[in-house]
DNA sequence: ACTTGACATGCAACCGGTTGCATGAAAGTC
DNA sequence: GACTTTCATGCAACCGGTTGCATGTCAAGT
């Protein structure tokens, strides 16, 4: 399996790790208490600015840094968040990683990122480990049942990001919006019957696009069906295509783009052309345009999302008080290639 | 900017955060003095049976947990170690961090995983940041100067991805064995002239990647030519075109997909069909055969690269030793649909 | 019966900071 | 000049665990 090559010397040599300067060095080179040199760091205005500079001089010479464990030890901050998400690798959730390091980074706050592989068991273990060592934790696209978030939510502070529980602080991105418009899309372009092809049971945005799809087609008086895939992945969408098929739709709408990407595929080997002879929509515009040709998608905002669910954390724990906050972003259809007049 | 609605009761609650349970509550509850709750927790062996059992019975009663920082404090170890990426965002580095995360996770151990955005200053700030509560770091494909990494490295235990630097133990994904077979690849084609789409000027592996592809071209007798994109983007990809247009080559090879992907959007916009008339190879293979035509390209083996680097730091901070170890992961070529005969 | 050793447990110091309170000196008031 | 107020600093307790060493107990060895 690893058919990397080693090389290089095996001269073990023991690690040198500086261990660390400490306040009471600072203290004794400066010829203060050691609480002095303490305030210096946090409450500077409480001492004269003569011994302030004086410590920070010492401080300086020593290449003292304020141990960050012995300070959460004490005033029980540590300055961190936990952000847990199903699957790293899927690409709806790269970005909102991103945007929640960078308002963290804002705030010097360090984040600790947890991957749960769809599996509740796993998101419980993180959930648990994480907890004696962060102030407070964002969960997104949690997989766990709704009393296991309230139970882990009364012991420290959570944001949720798409999962609405009520009492609990939380984002949604209500992709309800831009699949109501990608149904309408479709039945504008005449398809009279489309699948859905669904994605994890236990998600709350399969949910509400199962909803919001139902409502509208009823709607356009279109009929729908729907299509399970296990997972949200390539290969479930492409393991799809046959009950697809055989539902006799003309158009459909996946869970995901990666689902719509495998669909994609499975439809091509079918020697089903796309959009000529099926219509397919994917969901949270991962792709871009870079399929060809470009997938019909609903827009995410999962850097939004992220961004929004971090700075109400820090918002919490500043506050040191919880709202109950629904943050509801819409979303749009953005029309690209794969979408076209249903052929009868 | 932010468009998002907001509903729900501003009903301000004060966190009720349980305040843990201490040691010397259980202590007291199991008739016992705290040093042997704690060594009930952490080396049982040395205690009786019954004193364990009783021990651990009143604790879980009370739901004690042991203080992760607290322990941290007094043993030096925090079971917690960092990962600092340059763009999580970029579709290279999500199966790092996961399988980094999942072999941390094997060990009990928890990622603190930064995004530097490409920026020095902020790889190093963030390094300073986790310098405190991490035991060992993964910096991947650094953007810091050799000197600033020493630095570090003297400071606490390091391993590096894509960075070679000697003394610090590193994993490297050597992306010119595949880089060199693209550059084969394109001479058997009958292309004599290609450009290199160069990346980041900082990046170890673009200056392997060009380094490859001269010393490939030479051999193979093609003339070869650099046209520079500053970022490793889509973008940076789509501004080079003019530059490969004007260089006369027939063929490219772009230091990523990522910029790949830019400029076969750029030749399309130019009306320059691929591969008919131009041929074109990324590198990392991170789009798979999304793409259409499926982009050709480099081999990347980046989550064994995180799980490597991870399994090796675990192993430094047990042996509290550090070894000069340089593992090399090869690569190869993935042929797909943009690469084709050389027109004339 | 007396020594010796093994073993289980407690004591107290320590990890490296923070913080309420006490102290003493300087400044302000009449 | 005596009295209060203000302000800078130090003392010592505390956060919640871990760990070296001392102590006491009990069984084995002779």
């Amino acid at each position: 399996m690893v058919s990397g090559s080693r090389t290089g010397e095996f001269q073990d040599t023991m690690i040198k790790r500086t261990k660390g300067v400490t306040i009471s060095q600072v203290a004794d080179a400066a010829g203060v208490a050691r609480s002095s040199v303490s305030r210096a760091f946090t409450r500077p205005d409480m001492l004269s600015p003569e011994t302030v500079e004086r410590i920070m001089k010492a401080a300086e010479a020593l290449g003292y840094v304020p141990n960050h464990t012995a300070r959460a030890l004490s005033t029980g901050r540590h300055g961190n968040i936990g952000l847990i998400v199903p699957d790293i690798a899927n690409p709806f959730f790269p970005p909102l990683i991103q945007a929640a390091q960078l308002e963290a980074d804002r705030s010097d706050f360090c984040i600790f990122l947890g991957n749960t592989e769809e599996n509740p068991k796993q998101e419980d273990k993180l959930v648990g480990r994480f907890a004696g060592q962060v102030e407070g934790l964002v969960l997104a696209s949690s997989r766990l049942t709704d009393e296991r978030i309230r139970a882990h939510a009364a012991q420290l502070p959570l944001v949720l990001i798409n999962r609405d529980i009520e009492g609990i602080p939380r984002v949604l991105i209500d992709s309800g919006s831009g699949v109501r418009q990608a149904v309408e899309h479709l039945a504008k372009l005449g398809h009279r019957r489309i699948v859905y092809v669904s994605g994890p049971s236990n998600s709350w945005s399969n949910k509400q696009r199962r909803t919001a799809i139902r409502a509208a087609a009823s709607k356009f008086n279109m009929e729908i069906e729907i299509v399970p895939a296990v997972l949200a992945s390539y290969n479930s969408g492409r393991n799809a295509v046959g009950a697809i098929l055989a539902s006799g739709a003309t158009a459909a709408i996946a869970f995901d783009d990666l689902t719509a990407q495998g669909v994609l595929a499975g439809l091509s080997e079918q020697h089903v052309s796309v959009p000529v002879s099926f219509s397919l929509i994917g969901c949270d515009d991962v792709l871009g345009a870079v399929t060809y040709p470009g997938l019909t998608s609903v827009s995410n905002r999962s850097n939004e999302a992220g961004k929004l669910a971090v700075s109400l954390l820090l918002e919490m724990l500043d506050n040191r008080s919880i709202r109950d906050v629904r943050y509801v972003l819409e979303t749009h259809l953005v029309i690209r290639g794969t979408t076209t007049s249903a052929l009868d």
